[in-house]
DNA sequence: ATTAATGCAAAATCTTTGCACTTTC
DNA sequence: GAAAGTGCAAAGATTTTGCATTAAT
């Protein structure tokens, strides 16, 4: 049994986890650890899979594809859509936009204030806007 | 041998293929024609197919994959990503952003001067913008 | 004790590939 | 006839699911 709450190093995610009603088990508390208590960063399954190897922690890729959803639906993580077949998770849950440098398959935050968008909306009839992305895709010159 | 030349109903797929460098296959045709012959579309490989099985041909789906990646490396379609795991592909080569209606997974087209975006771009050094994605998810507003 | 979460392997999706056969030029 | 394209089935890649086991409350 792990008595997290009065683990030190584990406080802190701990009651992260609480605080959106996701029960502090060893492997939630691992990812929140790598996901959470760094910079942001942006991760697919399999590289914090791959990240979580190197730590040498034993979490099952179908648990890493679990917890990122759960912690998307609680709001700790945002998905990005920039790749068909590859799915993003955003630790940065605040409103911001995207670079997405092509040739290295990896994202960049832009700061929502570096864009503005003006739009004359025409929302149908009980509808509403759920998000808006925007990902300015960045290649090489060549 | 099919002399899709003098075949009417044909001529104007068999010189659009041909302006790019695709040889008017039996199956480029009949997909050009579904694609590029009415009104503009978003379609996924397998909405192609179901059109194409519709109409009582029969075109693998390999190959609708294949033709879909030729027609758009020379610039017949555009690429929309909104969704991983599910490529989209736009009959509308202009610049313009989209809606992406979540409950039905369907694509609607904004036209570019609807949306006005205004950006100090920090593009890294030997780079460059190749596209800038805007994707207004819509969903119900219950 | 009760309830929830995990791990595994299997299945489901979507997409790509290899190669023999067919069609176009 | 040479070169390119197609179809099929098989392989790949990513993600999800079912269920027995394990852990958290």
């Amino acid at each position: 049994m792990l008595d997290m709450d009065n683990e030190r190093p584990y406080a802190r995610a701990v009651q992260k986890l609480r605080q959106v009603g996701l029960r502090p088990t060893r492997q939630r508390l691992a990812l929140a650890k790598i996901l959470f208590e760094g910079p942001n960063c942006h991760v697919t399954a399999e590289i914090l899979h791959t990240r979580v190897e190197k730590a040498n922690l034993n979490i099952s890729l179908a648990t890493i594809y679990n917890s990122l959803h759960q912690f998307t639906d609680v709001g700790l993580l945002k998905e990005v859509v920039v790749d068909s077949g590859r799915t993003y998770f955003d630790t940065n849950i605040s409103e911001h936009h995207h670079y997405f440098l092509e040739e290295e398959g990896r994202l960049e935050d832009i700061p929502v204030d570096k864009i503005n968008i003006n739009m004359l909306p025409d929302v149908p009839e009980g509808k509403k806007f759920s998000k808006v992305d925007v990902i300015i895709h960045v290649a090489e010159e060549n």
